[in-house]
DNA sequence: CCAATGACGCTAG
DNA sequence: TCTAGCGCCATTG
């Protein structure tokens, strides 16, 4: 196992995402430090079957809400997750998305 | 060491 | 308003 540091830190910010919320790739990078770094999250989040533990990147969509890595997981296992949460999604879609939002630049933040 | 890839985001046309 | 292209940082081959 590699020297996490950048992929630990959006494994650390993914995990204390509460039940029932979301956030989005550029929130994590632009928590982290600027919305420049967004594919590196997405990179981890692809590599978040070799983190430990797993980190819930099904709760991780991009800006607009959409489930982009839904077919990482295999097939809708990503959106049966996210209703199982209480979560809306139609469409790859998360519906309410700007209501479920959480930002960590705001709750971590605290 | 160099080149290519990636679950995104933004700007330009 | 919609579509297309570029940039960005980190990891892997």
């Amino acid at each position: 196992m590699p020297d996490y540091t950048f992929f630990d830190n959006v494994y650390d910010v993914v995990r204390q995402i509460p039940k029932g919320r979301v956030t989005s790739y550029g929130a994590i990078a632009a928590y982290l430090g600027s919305k420049q770094s967004s594919r590196i999250v997405g990179y981890a989040m692809m590599a978040c079957g070799t983190a430990n533990p797993p980190v819930p990147a099904h709760r991780v969509l991009n800006k607009q809400g959409l489930l982009t890595g839904k077919f990482h997981f295999g097939g809708d296992t990503m959106e049966q997750m996210l209703q199982s949460e209480g979560i809306e999604v139609i469409d790859n879609q998360v519906q309410n998305f700007k209501a479920i939002f959480w930002d960590p630049a705001i709750e971590l933040a605290l």
